[in-house]
RNA sequence: GGCCCCUUCGUCUAGCGGUCCAGGACUCCGGGUUCUCAGUCCGGCAAUCGCGGGUUCGAAUCCCGCAGGGGUCACCA
């Protein structure tokens, strides 16, 4: 077998969603899984739809989430340009080719006929067929009429690594558009030249090209190519309804996720596994992992809904499998503003603290925010906490009072606050439920935090009385 | 409308003729973990395998119909 060579082509119409990248995940990895490599071309010939900034953006979410292409736009390569609108004169030379087989020709009609005869078609409930009005003589093709294939119909049956054994009939075949009267080729074109150019081996793409497979089937017959192995990805689906994820149905953009605190190994891991997996129990794969399982013949047949809480459910498994300082680097931008000047150590004690609490990264600061700043007493809480409502102010001076000097004899490690506090429970015959729910409100008058001992001696003895000593003010 | 594809718990899925009156994961609900929140552990709810016919001793698995959903029929990709 060849070296297998893939492509991911995307368009720069706008930015990558879940549903672009998906298709450029899986060819990246059927490349890697085989050693093959892995190509990054742009499809940029309509440019009516052209998004500035797309390019950008697509180079930004492949870099984050380690997607990175062998050869194609921005890294390099033998077979380039990678950029399409680069290429004319390729196109026009393979179309010479077909016109000088007989095999294409000038379009002579107007967009207006064109559009009667669609019209007439809908009217009689028939498909359209550029071919039931093909022109006898066509005019010289001059590169101002668009060029058209002069197609062979035929019934065609053919295999799809992901679907299986498809076929059709003549009926599916017409004289599709080559290269447009603005001199641009047609996605249905260019995609043939540039494979076959680049050698690409296999074509992943997206279901919706399912139909026009034929087309191209009858077109590499005619430019005498053997085609490529194909691979046809079923849909993301959107939230509700049947129909694919798009960015009118709420796909969010790839990096949107990023910066909403899901970690480039959660989000892989999802859009691979929605619509694949290893055929056993295992949930969570690492990039490496996918491309040593990776097979498209395990890739689902039917479209696969988008779940954000299993997305959230997976970024948690991530986040918790880091090792602290891994972990640290990728929060530096989620901090609060608290903690512009903490130092290092500091932070890393903290974030030790709440790792087993993060669902996202930006959970961050809600969850550590009183450990930088001093917070202000809201004795609210206490009143309508269920079991501290029923101390009297007395009761609650006199708890706090007496766990303050206690505290005041300790050491402040984690252990030695653990036997404080258990000696504390004994002495004052106070359940857990009473006197530690009001030590830790009092030292960081927030809704929860780790378990108290820790989140003392985070805190530190000092900052620990202080606290105690302005909540016992402010009572 | 023609053509093509798809159809297992709410969701993602395992399953390729017997080990499945269908297994795992997410969600949800109980319980444990000295307070909270999360995590974690244990347990639970949840699919008569789209429907109807076959084939077979035996079908989620094979065959045929039907229905529903989706895609496509652009000088978009």
């Amino acid at each position: 077998m060849n070296t297998v060579r893939t492509r991911y082509a995307p368009s720069p119409t706008g930015f990558q969603h879940v549903g672009n990248i998906r298709t450029g995940l899986f060819a990246y990895l059927v490349a890697r899984h085989f050693d093959g490599q892995f190509i990054l071309r742009l499809e940029d010939t309509d440019k009516k739809r052209e998004v500035e900034g797309s390019i950008d953006h697509l180079l930004q979410c492949l870099k984050t989430l380690g997607i990175q292409p062998d050869e194609g736009v921005g890294f390099g390569g033998s077979h380039g340009p990678y950029k399409q609108s680069e290429r004319l004169p390729l196109y026009k030379e393979w179309a010479q080719r077909l016109i000088d087989a007989g095999r294409a020709y000038a379009d002579p009609y107007s967009p207006q006929e064109l559009e009667a005869f669609r019209e007439q078609a809908k009217a009689e409930k028939r498909p359209f067929l550029y071919r039931n009005h093909r022109p006898q003589n066509p005019p010289k093709w001059d590169g101002s009429q668009p060029l058209r294939f002069k197609s062979d119909p035929k019934s065609y049956q053919w295999h799809d690594e992901v679907m299986g054994d498809l076929s059709t009939g003549p009926e599916v075949i017409d004289d599709i558009i080559l290269i447009k009267s603005d001199g641009y080729p047609t996605y249905n074109f260019a995609h043939i030249v540039d494979d076959a150019d680049m050698q690409v081996t296999h074509i992943i793409r997206g279901q919706e090209f399912i139909a026009s497979q034929p087309n191209y089937l009858n077109i590499y017959e005619a430019l005498g190519l053997e085609h490529p192995i194909f691979a046809t990805m079923p849909h993301i689906l959107a939230p509700t309804g049947g129909k694919k994820l798009g960015k009118r149905d709420g796909a969010k953009d790839v990096l949107d996720y990023i910066r909403e605190g899901i970690v480039p190994e959660a989000l892989l891991n999802f859009i691979a596994s929605l619509g694949w997996n290893d055929g056993t129990e295992q949930e969570i794969f690492s990039k490496e992992e996918l491309v040593q399982k990776f097979s498209l013949d395990r890739v689902q047949h039917s479209g696969a809904r988008f779940d954000e809480q299993r997305l959230l459910w997976m970024n948690g498994q991530w986040i918790r499998s880091f090792n602290l300082d891994d972990l640290y680097n990728r929060v530096v931008d989620f901090w609060p503003e608290s903690a512009a000047n903490a130092d290092e150590n500091r932070k890393k004690v903290v974030l030790s603290l709440v790792q087993d609490r993060l669902k996202t990264l930006t959970d961050l600061p809600i969850m550590t925010n009183y450990f930088f700043t001093e917070p202000t007493p809201d004795w609210s809480m206490v009143r309508n906490n269920k079991q501290l409502k029923k101390l009297s102010d007395d009761d609650i001076r006199t708890l706090l009072t007496t766990a303050r000097s206690a505290l005041e004899a300790s050491d402040f490690t984690s252990e030695a606050l653990q036997q404080t506090l258990n000696a504390l429970l004994e002495s004052t015959g106070q359940k857990p439920g009473i006197l530690f729910s009001l030590v830790r409100l009092s030292v960081s008058w927030a809704p929860f935090s780790p378990a108290l001992n820790d989140t003392l001696a985070a805190l530190g003895k000092e900052t620990s009385l202080r606290r105690i000593d302005a909540s016992l003010q402010a009572l």
